[in-house]
RNA sequence: GGGCCGUUAGCUCAGCUGGUAGAGCAGGGGACUCUUAAUCCCAAGGUCGAAGGUUCGAAUCCUUCACGGCCCA
């Protein structure tokens, strides 16, 4: 059997249902439409067979009379084309009205069941066409996602910023605190790092003059899986010139509202069981006073350790005050944070590309922003100094998991980095938030998974 | 890494204190010109995740492993 290579001229099938929701029962246009998908449902009836066509945007109900179109000879899942007329049945239901109907792709395997489609949630992740398929809102929280990542763009576009693409595969990784994968070039017979973070080449490109720069892509982190985890994720970073961490608060806020509208219609979402608004302002939350709240800021590490563990917390993975810090912060603070909130101005020992605050407190101007219990994105305005840059990585490299270093971006700072306000924006989770899904999984297509045995 | 739960037909699920593996949907054959989880009739469909063990007898009890989920780290 040949199929069809092409069927052209086609309408969407949210379309023609809109010209036969405006027909009276039992009416039929005399308007051509033609229309191709996926067949779902079928209830034959004699020589009258209702199927049920999905496309991309939607499903309508085709109304193939035999003596129309010859004989109906289809399995659920087949792939079809069809030219007909809109129209309604008796009992008003919006359908086309079929003169031809041509295959364009079979089905050679059952179909899930129909009703319940795929539950399963490995098959949904292993074959997620399946689920797209079968699950119309899982279709719909992909599309959604896509619209969040188009209007990210669009607003970063519309404020003057340009996308720029930066090295995947690195020499030195750096950006963020994570375990790299590394790989290995053949011809240049040197290992390289897949990217943990953008950071620290697009403040190169801040230096190199292009003032407002973004990008929207991949990070690598070899790490563990977890609701909120997949090791390799979506991240928008962005670098403005001539801004500090309280534009950037602004910004991201403004941001977020306005995507969250431009693809859902309204800044509230459901989230865990929580109704949460997204709209400006946001929270503002001192890191101090955050963990002062619980009793647990000092920054004598064996002190904290003590303290931790009078709460029954596990310290024991734990190396340094860095470390026990943001268990403290991550375990106690972290999970109440549900309403949007901004937490700023962080220690200095746990922020190396920060910008120290003006007023002897060790702490710097960073901001880092939650939603739903969950970090969202990082933020600050940048260290600019080349030899406090310098003092910040010898210092890191001295703790646990800290950064190792990086000369030549310490060079580039060399030659003078204007102020910067730079922020990361993890795209998952935002994704997570704005469809309720409470699964990282659930907004990537195909999630890490062990390889099928 | 630890704890708990799950894995039975293509899919969604039953299967009791161990006693001959079931249903619905899908798939196959047939009837039916306004159905919409269409309906009706017929036939078919299984390495019960894998491997061991206990037992006269294991989907069921035990052990190990694999994969997945949730919680903790």
């Amino acid at each position: 059997m040949t199929l069809p290579r092409r069927f052209p001229d086609r309408d969407e099938v949210v379309a023609v249902r809109a010209d036969a929701e405006r027909l009276e029962p039992g009416e039929e246009s005399a308007e051509k439409r033609r229309l191709a998908g996926r067949v779902l449902a079928r209830r034959g009836h004699g020589k009258l067979v209702f199927l049920d066509l999905v496309d991309r945007s939607g499903r309508l109900q085709i109304l193939c009379d035999e003596s129309r179109t010859g004989t109906v000879d289809l399995d659920l899942g087949d792939v079809v084309g069809v030219t007909g007329s809109p129209a309604r049945t008796r009992r008003g239901e919006p359908s086309l009205a079929v003169d031809a109907l041509e295959l364009l792709a079979k089905n050679r395997r059952p179909l899930p069941d129909t009703f319940h489609g795929v539950t399963d949630t490995e098959t949904r992740y292993r074959q997620r066409y399946l689920d797209l398929l079968m699950n119309e809102e899982t279709r719909a929280d992909f599309l959604l996602r896509t619209r969040l990542v188009s209007a990210i763009r669009r607003q970063l576009d519309a404020a003057g910023f340009v996308e720029v693409e930066t090295p995947v595969l690195q020499p030195r990784y750096g950006g963020a605190f994570a375990r790299p994968f590394v790989t290995h070039h053949n011809e240049l017979d040197t290992d390289l790092y897949l990217r943990i973070a953008t950071e620290l080449y697009l403040k190169r490109l801040i230096v190199g003059g292009l003032e407002r720069v973004y990008e929207l892509g991949k990070d690598f982190r070899n790490e563990g899986v977890s609701f909120k985890h997949n090791p390799e994720f979506t991240m928008v970073e962005w670098y403005e010139a001539y801004a500090d961490y309280e534009d950037t608060m602004v910004r991201v806020e403004e941001l977020v509202a306005a995507v969250a509208r431009e693809v859902l219609g309204t800044t509230e979402v459901e989230f865990r069981a929580h109704r949460l608004d997204l709209a400006p302002p946001w929270r503002r939350l001192g890191f101090v006073e955050s963990l002062e709240e619980h009793r647990l800021w000092t920054r004598d590490a064996e002190d904290l350790e003590r303290r931790l563990r009078e709460r029954d917390v596990d310290t024991r993975q734990d190396r340094d005050w860095p470390q026990l810090v943001d268990h403290a912060f991550s375990h106690f603070v972290e999970p109440s944070l549900l309403e949007p909130t901004i937490v700023r101005d962080y220690p200095v020992e746990i922020s190396p590309f920060a910008r120290l605050r003006d007023d002897g407190s060790g702490l710097v101007e960073r901001f880092e922003y939650f939603v739903g219990g969950m970090e969202l994105g990082n933020a600050f305005t940048e260290l600019a100094d080349p030899d406090e840059q310098a003092a910040r990585f010898a210092q890191s490299a001295a703790q646990a998991d800290g950064e190792q270093g990086d000369p030549d971006y310490v060079e580039a700072l060399a030659y003078g980095m204007p102020p910067t306000g730079g922020l990361g924006l993890g795209i998952d989770r935002l994704a997570m938030i704005l469809t309720g899904r409470e699964s990282i999984r659930d907004v990537i297509l195909f999630p890490a998974l062990r390889e099928r045995p």
